[in-house]
DNA sequence: ATAAATAAAGATTTAAAACTCTTTTTATTG
DNA sequence: CAATAAAAAGAGTTTTAAATCTTTATTTAT
């Protein structure tokens, strides 16, 4: 037997893997917290505050998950909030020189930086798994991008049409 | 307030992410079942045929989900199985070709391969998210290290001393 | 002072991945 | 042919991430 059999990739999958699209490098609730902070980056300056309303409508996604995220964001001054009639969410002097992995260490924490792809617990470059150096490569590169870049420079992007932060 | 609090970033965490270091770009079940395929290459030739205990113990991993996974794997031919008395599972005339990514597939699905770093649907190159080409990037560095090392590349790895599969 | 609008907080639920347990089937050996 | 050893199959449980719901606190405006 060859090893594409008659029965399709979803198949089996679902045996041990109900949704496949979850195996993801970062969390969801990362990829939330990157794109609120870079909507209120946009939208939440000269005065002008963003609602939880208006953030969760505008990127399409759950409303009470992002009041958390932001929430924990506003915890750790990536932007401010204020409560009240009118109030809602805004950027502050830091929030466009906030780093992104300052942001992926709020919600994914630092555990991320040193997983081993294949799972093994004392893997590392010393005593490595087959697969060590590849995905040390694969992942040091997306640190460096998160590294580099901030809030400011994506809002930039998003601003200029260069990228998009929804849909 | 700055980005770093007196909580500890693990407290933080926790709120909504119980564990950290799921967060992986692959799910377990690969790499238990990269591992076993190599630990079959390896030690299931010549005759010699690998029990579910053998494997089990030997790569430290959970019985019976191994059980499973090399159940699918031997579905799709990566390797063989007998059943009964001196039964076990054994590596087959393909089993040193496997390419890395015929069993990606198998225990992740296609899925993999285009997912948005931040949870976007329709993003692609043509309207990209703020990290799109990033975190293509970094993608397809790992899927093309899984595109041409086989089964029998990391065995020969691993025999050398070079990597490891456990521990 | 009261009402309304909003974020904050916390409790709960849902969905998926990860893992375990039980039963069945197949092969071997005495 | 009976007993046994092994994988296959399937059902069930646990854990985690994700999402939702409910209540509380804060601010503003009337």
């Amino acid at each position: 037997m060859s090893a594409v059999s008659s029965r399709t990739d979803s198949d089996h999958r679902m045996e041990y893997c109900g949704r496949a699209y979850l195996c993801r490098m970062f969390s969801k609730a990362f990829g939330y917290a990157l794109r609120a902070a870079v909507y209120v980056a946009i939208h939440g300056k000269d005065g002008k505050k963003v609602s939880l309303q208006e953030a969760s409508d505008a990127l399409g996604v759950p409303h009470h998950f992002l009041g958390k995220i932001m929430q924990d964001l506003v915890k750790h001054g990536i932007f401010d909030s204020i409560k009240g009639p009118n109030g809602g969410f805004y950027a502050n002097s830091g929030t466009p020189q906030m780093f992104l992995i300052d942001i992926l260490k709020i919600t994914d924490g630092n555990l991320v930086f040193d997983q081993c792809a294949l799972g093994i617990r004392r893997c590392n470059a010393a005593h490595p798994c087959p697969l060590h150096h590849d995905f040390a490569n694969c992942r040091d590169g997306m640190i460096q991008a998160l590294t580099v870049k901030t809030v400011g420079i994506l809002a930039e992007d998003v601003e200029s049409g260069m990228s998009f932060l929804a849909r």
